[in-house]
Formats: structure tokens, sequence, C-alpha cells
DNA sequence: CTTTTAAATCAACACTTGTTGACTATATAT
DNA sequence: ATATATAGTCAACAAGTGTTGATTTAAAAG
């Protein structure tokens, strides 16, 4: 098959799956040229450089799909049920992970802090601002941030053991005490 | 000053510093030589290889001091007073911090999720065994957990502005009413 | 002061990294 | 069937990686 566009979607599939993964640094070009079954050359070509296609992978994520006219609970709601849905074993992998995954490195850690508050904590906080504590919030959010990384990352058994559709329990249960955490 | 053992102990400095806050797989031997104002043959002569320097660095981290003896709340308490102190500026790093920024690396980081599990998560879930709801204690686990990212690493304002003492208190707040969750 | 011991340095190794350019092969259009 | 456009391949580059060996230099022991 010689096809531009399809050669193009599976680098870019196997991109975001080891980026998302492994992290950006120690993923290589011809990492991800073996995954997608091509030339390194063609990597190179296709995204411009390696941090243009990690970029890419960025599409869409660390931001809510349309928040406007919901409300903040309807949204938080959303969250919920898809950080439910990343599994333990990581076939299905969250923004949030991926965030985690990546912080901490010196060549994209900057710009996802920066995506994070401004793409998915700040529109949270505008959405529950003045009906909840401003602590609550931010722990609200440390909470969640908190839980994806104890269940897929540190595997912590009581939280990668329980199915999803506890977890997403368990998610609901500590937003709505979180939420309403009073400071001093 | 030509002394084996103040060498190895600013290469050792130098190590931890960088690893602790970069990441093992974004820190090169070189980095370390040139932090610790030495040669990089050095560096691999006096501990072995990157890997081994990396573990020696990880000494006494990860587990709970003296825990015998002690009731769940007081190691608790200490390890909150610990977390405390590192500031968002990173010239405090923690062992959670340094378990955060590592915990994804293919290199180390199955290593760290184990002795995190064994060594911290394991003794503090025996502290609190049946005084308190099994999953109360995870999610209590990954709230310091998720409190400690969002205040370092994602440096959420709400967080990272907080002066120390009103920090341990916040994490006195959260760690009495997570523990009190019963599940179901 | 001379000899010995070992700390520090220098150079090199085999290998991997991201990226670029030239070349080949194939699908489409004429 | 021939010409053209372009997807794919191969090779190479400069730079950086961890690690090892030989060499030099300085401190300690005689």
């Amino acid at each position: 098959m010689r096809n531009r566009k399809t050669t193009q979607s599976k680098i870019f599939a196997a991109a975001k799956a080891l980026f998302w993964t492994r992290g950006y640094s120690t993923v290589s070009m011809r990492d991800i040229a073996r995954q997608a079954n091509t030339d390194v050359a063609l990597v190179a070509r296709y995204f411009g450089s390696k941090k243009r296609l990690f970029l890419a992978t960025l599409e869409g994520a660390l931001t809510w799909p349309a928040i406007s006219g919901k409300t903040g609970e309807e949204v938080l709601r959303h969250m919920i049920q898809r950080l439910a849905k990343e599994s333990p074993d990581g076939d299905e992998i969250t923004a949030i992970r991926m965030l985690i995954v990546n912080i901490s490195d010196p060549e994209v850690g900057d710009e996802l802090r920066q995506r994070y508050l401004t793409g998915l904590y700040g529109p949270m906080q505008d959405a529950f601002a003045r009906r909840y504590d401003d602590a609550a919030i931010a722990l609200l959010a440390a909470t969640l941030i908190g839980l994806s990384l104890g269940r897929s990352l540190l595997q912590i058994p009581e939280l990668s053991n329980l199915p999803s559709d506890l977890y997403t329990q368990l998610l609901l249960d500590t937003t709505q005490t979180t939420l309403n955490y009073r400071s001093a």
C-alpha cells in the first residue's frame, strides 16, 4: 500500500501510543518508525521534527470538550467517565495519565503544565467559582490526578483491582466530599 | 583537593539532585560530572554504572522510618510534615516527588513502583488495618501523591501559593476526612 | 628527598540519537 | 506505453550516550 495518508496515520498512532505511555524522551524516532512499520525518514519528513510530532499528539487533549452552557457538575461527570475508562493495564490512556508521564520532562513539561492550567484547571475553576471554596477545587483537581496515578501508574491494588463501575463510583464519591471542603 | 570521599559525595549529591528533579533517562553521566565539577570517568568508576548510581540515591527513600511501635496517625503525621517541607520551586525534594518523576521511566519505573508498594503503601495499610476501610487507605495514599504533584510539579496556584504551615493544615484536614471514607 | 599508592585526567570505544539529502520504486496521468 | 509526480528507501552526518583502558599528577609513606 503506497498511500501517504494511511502511512501518516500509522506513524501518528504509533507516536501517540509510545509518547503517551513511555514518555517523550524515552521514545526515539526509530522506535516510532519500527512500531509503524515504516522508515525513520518518513517520520521526520511527515511531521517536521520529534517535538512537532509530540505536540501533534496533544491535539484536543487537556481541554474541556464544549464546556459552555453546561454546569460544572455535568462537565466533571463527563471527565470522570473518561477517567474511569482508563484501564490499569494501559490499553486505554487518558490525557491525565499522559500529563503525569510527561510533566517532568525538561523538553515538554512546561508546555504540558501550561496547557493543563489553562485548558483544564482554569475552566474548571471558573465553572465552580463562588459556589465552592477555591482550595476545594484545587484539592479536587489534585485528587483526581492522584487517583489516576495510583490506579494506572503505581497500580495500588485496591485501586487497580476495582472494576470500572466501582471506580466510577469512587470518583463520584470523592468528588462530592472534596468539593464540600472549606479551608480554615 | 584530592580526596576520594569528598569527590564521591559531590558526585552523589549532583546525581541525586539531577535524577530526582529531571528524571533518570533525561540525565546523562556527563551532566552529573559537570554538576559535580569532575570527570565523567570518575562517575562511572566510583558507582559502577548509571543505574547503580541511581539506585544508590534511593537509599532510605520510600520506606517508613522506624514505624514499629508508633501508631498509624503518628507515622502519617511525620510523613505529612516531610511532604510540607517540599517547596514548589524545588530546592527541597521529597521521595514522593521523585517517585512521580521517575515512575513511568522504562528503565527504573518498575523498581520504584515495587519499592513504593512494599516500603510505603504496604506498611501504611498494615498500620491502619481493620480501623479504616481499605478503599479509604488507598484513597488517602493517592490523595497525598496527587497533592504533591499538584503543588510542586503542576504548580496549581492555589496549592503552590500556600505557605508551608497552611499546606500542612490542608494535608491534615484531607487526611482526616479521607480516612473516614466508607465504600458502598 | 625518594618511592609508592591512588586520585584525577585524557582519549577512545561502540552505539544511539535526530535530521537531511540523494536515490529508487510505484502509482497516476497523459 | 510513456512520462510525471511522489511515496518509500538507503546512507550518511554530526552530536551525544555509557563505559573502559591507559596515562598523568599529586598526595602519603618510606
